[in-house]
DNA sequence: TGTAAAGCTTCCAGAAGGTGGAAGGTCAAG
DNA sequence: CTTGACCTTCCACCTTCTGGAAGCTTTACA
């Protein structure tokens, strides 16, 4: 089949398709006589694995390694394992980091009444000094 | 002072702040008769406004309006309430994106035995057709 | 005074993972 | 014979920086 169908099949777009030719996590495609990629219907699986992957959110480069153990009968799951261990701590990563955010967020949203006048918690978080950043402090804060 | 002072004073690398001025995050800095760019405590303390709002996970674009509207004495609040309640919405549906995968990222991982054996249920999930994506059903799930 | 290091300038490239568009070849239907 | 749907390649753009190269200025030190 051609690209389109294969695209179709995965619901991949030919574009990504093509992309991840261009970045090695797909063998190159055979060549129809008119130039035209031809896929076959493991082509196709090795799509929606690929789809799937990145849908739990590996990166390309996981998806990569993911793609070479998921061929290899010789693999350990132990490897696999570690892969998806590592990701799934990079997630809880960013949950906790965005549940801070949204905990400041959230409660500069609710400080703020919203209305016509110009006085706003919000901005005034933003422009007052001592967010603590890196720097350590010197004395403890009471 | 000059470019590394206000990157000591604003704990923002130079090179970010170049590249803010060449964004039009902030005003194209005054030069000194040698080319260097001289900031005063006022160019600081807007790096400094800069730095909390995208540490609070504000887009660049988002930086933007609300340094316009800081400046604004004639605002409303309300306009700054909207974008920080957009971006919290935007928050909160990453926070919930994240979840889902940490659920189905988590059961896998548990259910590999992570050995050197070959055969692991990450891999298999990854390779089975039927993950439901835009695709309607046709007939209800039991 | 010479020189080396630090700090500044500009510009270009790369990262991640695609997406969009332009210019042009191919093929089947009407 | 032309139209339209596909296909090809290549380049640019998105976001938010970050790193590096080439070259100028200033500072520090022998």
């Amino acid at each position: 089949m051609r690209i389109g169908e294969a695209a179709e099949q995965s619901q991949l777009p030919t574009k990504t398709i093509r992309f991840y030719e261009k970045e090695g996590l797909i063998n190159p495609a055979e060549r129809q006589a008119n130039g035209y990629r031809s896929y076959s219907s493991k082509d196709v699986h090795t799509l929606l694995f690929l789809k799937r992957a990145r849908s739990l959110g590996f990166s390309l480069q996981e998806c990569r390694v993911l793609l070479s153990l998921y061929r290899d009968r010789e693999r350990s799951s132990a490897d696999v394992k570690r892969i998806a261990k590592h990701h799934l701590a990079d997630i809880e990563r960013k949950i906790e980091e965005l549940l801070g955010l949204k905990a400041v967020l959230g409660e500069l949203v609710d400080k703020c009444h919203g209305d016509d006048r110009p006085d706003c918690p919000i901005l005034d978080d933003l422009a007052k000094a001592g967010h603590d950043g890196v720097r350590r402090r010197h004395t403890m804060p009471r």
